[in-house]
DNA sequence: GGAGGCAATTTTGTGCACAATCATGCCAAC
DNA sequence: GTTGGCATGATTGTGCACAAAATTGCCTCC
């Protein structure tokens, strides 16, 4: 009784052992992102095989898919490297994220007020995380919650298809980031992250009214993104050679 | 004299014979975008193979890189699909495009005016090509010259990064385009496509005075993205099967 | 002393073969 | 007649082995 002649529809993926390779992929996109490994560094394949105590084919595949994110660089016959973006491609980057990220704040903006109790649950205990993070000084930590912070906006927009482009662009500017910040420290924007989310929850300074504070949300969001691009200098050409293997140490 | 202790500086691809992988990848692109396989359609390795007169791992490696750009869908162990997007995931990528396009078009009319010769030669090809395929009756080719259209605007801006994501979405929404459109025929939008050229090109019926139709252009691009997405009926679920090998018969 | 070329080693690319998994058709039982 | 399980065939997943290419070190020559 053959009933369905037609193409058969495709279910989701049950998500079975692949979760190998998506740790790695997680593993390797982390320490890019936290700067453990700058931009320009060899990815070996081998080495990497051993690291995480996979086969070769597997790393083969790990690197496909991240070359696809632009956050590594596929090169015939040479090897992976970590991405190095030029400042043109960092301008773009940080263009794209003001063009994506505005939406984004405009779509929060039209949200019905007052906003769900369980998202500004999530925005206090993010503001938490980056307040215990700033205290402690732990910059990685700092790093990876305030690409959290703007993923989670995303998410609150309620397009995942936005919010992947952006986690893609949000990946590279951390990579552009490393590639061109100045040598002199830098504050790290946790205030901005703060006053972001007073004005989105309606904690901030409009103390009375019903002042939900949008318009200055995507202000500040603007604000914030410009402050973070003119942090950088889009001149150095910056490198560094590290050895794997005491990187991924705690992984594999 | 070792002089770099650094990484070494990734040099561009000099685009050897991997060419033979983006050949595959833009075969199965343009067939997926013109209607020829259709969402659902399985994409079996051996019988890709077999067509493109490669091995299976290359397929392998061309389908991996798809489905990164959600273009199919890669089930465990039963192998790959032409992505069928949600209803939702329709909305999302219209959307999307609506957010980028916009900006692509902000970008354009903040161009030094007059457009330089070389943008609106390109223009004006685009716009005789489109209307030699509307008289010739050649969908096939409208749809290609259409997504080429929106690429063309995006190139133009003069922001590259934002190019690749409109090209992935602009490849999304022709999945959604082949998912939901309406069994009705639709009017295929070229001459949105000519209203805007017109807006940009000052041509229009602005006949005298300086004004370039600027904003003109972006309403006219956030109308006609509208109109395209209302075309859809994001309710339907349709699935059919195809033969692989007459499909591909002229690739190869 | 430095530059250029050559050989050895390391690293990447590719195809093949086998293992694992899933779809299909068949048979038996209810 | 329908449902359930089972065996068979087909398809995908994975590791391995070999081929190709590049980097490195070394030697010779200028």
């Amino acid at each position: 009784m053959k009933i369905a002649l037609t193409a058969s529809p495709p279910r989701r993926s049950p998500r079975g052992r692949g979760g190998a390779e998506a740790r790695i992929v997680r593993s390797i996109g982390e320490a890019i992102a936290d700067r453990r490994l700058p931009p320009g560094t060899k990815l070996a394949e081998e080495s990497l095989a051993q690291v995480f105590s996979v086969s070769r084919e597997r790393v083969r595949k790990v690197l496909l898919l991240l070359a696809q994110r632009q956050v590594v660089t596929l090169i015939p016959n040479r090897g992976a490297f970590v991405a190095k973006p030029t400042a043109q491609e960092a301008r773009e980057v940080f263009e794209a994220r003001r063009v994506i990220e505005r939406a984004v704040m405009d779509k929060i903006c039209a949200l019905p007020r007052p906003l769900p109790p369980a998202m500004l649950a999530r925005l206090n205990d993010h503001r938490a995380q980056e307040e215990a993070a700033e205290r402690a000084g732990d910059r990685k930590a700092l790093i990876r919650l305030s690409g959290q912070f703007h993923l989670l906006l995303a998410e609150f927009a309620g397009n995942g298809t936005l919010a992947t482009i952006l986690a893609s662009l949000i990946d590279r500017s951390g990579l552009a980031i490393a590639a061109f910040e100045r040598r002199t420290a830098h504050t790290c924007s946790a205030e901005d992250h703060r006053r972001l989310i007073d004005a989105l929850a309606g904690t901030g300074d409009h103390t009375h009214g019903a002042g939900c504070g949008c318009a200055d949300a995507v202000t500040l969001m603007m604000t914030h993104l410009d402050a973070v691009e003119a942090q950088l200098d889009l001149d150095a050409t910056p490198d560094t050679a590290v050895d794997l293997k005491s990187i991924f140490a705690e992984d594999g």
